[in-house]
DNA sequence: CGGTCTGTTACCATTATATGAAATATAAAA
DNA sequence: TTTTATATTTCATATAATGGTAACAGACCG
C-alpha cells in the first residue's frame, strides 16, 4: 500500500505538484491558459502558483512567448534521486547478468500512480551506463512488470483507471479479462506481455520485494516477440524468479 | 535577471520545493527531525508537507526508520526536463565536436542559484550518452562556467553568499580578488579554472545567450591541468565562444 | 489605426486552508 | 517497568490562499 494517506492541509503544495505533472512527453511546453484549462484551477491561482515554481527554477519561463517549460531544479533533483535510489543500487549487478545471460535487455521498474518507471536499464550489446528509456513510463496493464506488479500488490487493481487504453490489438482492455489474467500470473509467479505494449515487443517480468515482504517494484527482461518464445520466457521467468529473491533483504 | 520576482501567496508550495532542495548528495535521506531543523519549520507543518509530497511519489518513505529519499516522481521528471531541454538538444552536437577536436571534455551548464548545473557532457574517449555528471552541481565561484556566467550576468555576483567556500589551495576565497578576476573575463571573453575546484582539474568556458541576450548558461572544455597548458587554455577559449556564437540564434 | 487575442498585475472580500502548541502514539533504550 | 526520543494526530485560531472582477500591457492581425 504505497499511495496511502489522501492529505490536508497542503492543497497549494499538491497544486504546485500537480501543475508539474502536467507536462509530458507529448505536451513538453505549456502556456498559461493551457495550465489553467487542464488543471481546472483558477488563473490567478495558476499564475501565482507558477511564479512560485519558476522562482525556485523547477520551470523554466520563455521570455519569447511566454510558455513554461520544466526547468533546471527538476533535472538535478531528478539525477539525484536516481542515483540516491538503493534499489537501484542493489539492483545494478543482477540487472547486469540477466542482461547478459539472455543477451536481451533487462529493467528495474517502480510504480508511479497507474504506470511503471523505468529506474535502471541494461542492454546486452551496449556498455554501461543509463540507457535510453531510463525515466519513461509506460502503462501498467500493458507491460509485464506493470501486471506482476498489481498481481501481487494488495487492491492493485484500484490503481488502474476505468478505461485501459488499446495500444495493440493484443493490449488487454476488458477488466474481467486482466483478472484471469492476473490469477494466472499469481500461480507461477512472473508475468508476461506479448505485443501488447507495441507489436513484436515482448517482455517478462517478477516483482521485487523489500525486507517486510512489501511490493516494492518489479525486474524484467524484453526483448523482440521473435526471440522470446513461450519456453524461453518461461525459463527467463524462472531466471528473474531468482534474481528478485537475492535481492530481498532476507528477513 | 533569472530568478527575479520574490512570490506571494504561495508559500506552502515553496516550503514543500525548499524541503525538497534539502536533500543533497551528502545527505540523501533525512529524518523528520533533520528536517525541521533544517528548514526551521514546526514539526506539524512540516510533516504535512512531506506527507502530501509523499502522497505525489516526490519522496519516498522507509518504512523501516521512518526516513525520506527523494522519490520516482523527482526521478521521471527529472528526465523528463533533461529530454525536453531545447537548449541541450541544440548544444549537444556542438559538445561532441569540441570534445572531438580537443580530446577533452565538454560540458553545458545551467546556473541554480549559486551553482552551476550540468546538463550534458561530453567526453572525447566514450561513446554517446550522458556522462556520469550529468545532474550535478557545481559551486560557481570554483568553476570557469559560473566565473564566466556571473562575469557576464547582470548582477550576478550577487547570487553567491557572503562566504566563498575554499575547495583547494588556488580556491578564489576573497571577494575583492573575485571582482578583478571578473573584469579579465569580460576582456577575454571567457573564464578560466586552474586547480581550483580540485587539484589537477583545470577547464575554459564562455557563455551562451538566447535570442535577445539574455545569459542562459555556459559552454566548457575541461581536462587534467597537465594537458591544459595557459596557451592552450586560450586557444580553447577561443573555440568554445565561436561554439557559442553558433549556439544563439540570430537577432 | 482599432480590434482581439494573449499574459501580467492589482485589489479585495471571503473563508477555506494552513498553522503550531499541545496531546497522543509508537518505538527504542535503560 | 520507566525513561528517552522519536513520529503522528488533534484542534482552535487567524493567517494565508483563493477566485472573483478589472485594469493594463504586449503581440498580432486586418
Amino acid at each position: 500500500m504505497p499511495d496511502k494517506t489522501i492529505p490536508q492541509g497542503a492543497q497549494a503544495a499538491l497544486r504546485a505538484i500537480r501543475l508539474l505533472k502536467l507536462f509530458t512527453a507529448e505536451q513538453p511546453e505549456l502556456r498559461l491558459g493551457e495550465i489553467c484549462s487542464r488543471s481546472g484551477l483558477n488563473k490567478t491561482t495558476t499564475h501565482r502558483l507558477l511564479q512560485a515554481l519558476c522562482s525556485e527554477s523547477m520551470l523554466d519561463k520563455s521570455s519569447q512567448d511566454g510558455s513554461y517549460r520544466l526547468g533546471p531544479t527538476l533535472m538535478a533533483l531528478g539525477v539525484q534521486a536516481l542515483s540516491s535510489n538503493d534499489l537501484r543500487v542493489r539492483a545494478r549487478p543482477l540487472l547486469k547478468r540477466l542482461a547478459e545471460e539472455s543477451g536481451e535487455t533487462a529493467t528495474l521498474e517502480v510504480p508511479i500512480d497507474d504506470t511503471m518507471l523505468i529506474l535502471d536499464e541494461v542492454t546486452s550489446s551496449h556498455f554501461v551506463g543509463a540507457g535510453g528509456n531510463v525515466g519513461t513510463r509506460w502503462p501498467m496493464h500493458a507491460t509485464s512488470t506493470g501486471k506482476v506488479f498489481i498481481a501481487f500488490e494488495n487492491n492493485g487493481v484500484d490503481r488502474l483507471g476505468l478505461q485501459l487504453a488499446s495500444l495493440t490489438s493484443n493490449t488487454i482492455t476488458e477488466r474481467h479479462q486482466l483478472e484471469e489474467a492476473l490469477s494466472g500470473i499469481r500461480e507461477r509467479g512472473f508475468a508476461e506481455t506479448v505485443d501488447e505494449l507495441e507489436d513484436g515487443f515482448s517482455g517478462v517480468a517478477t516483482v521485487v520485494r523489500g525486507g517486510m515482504g512489501q511490493v516494492l517494484g518489479a525486474l524484467s527482461v524484453c526483448g523482440p516477440t521473435q526471440r522470446l518464445s513461450g519456453p524461453r520466457r518461461a525459463s527467463l521467468g524462472a531466471s528473474l524468479c531468482a534474481a528478485a529473491a537475492r535481492l530481498q533483504p532476507h528477513f
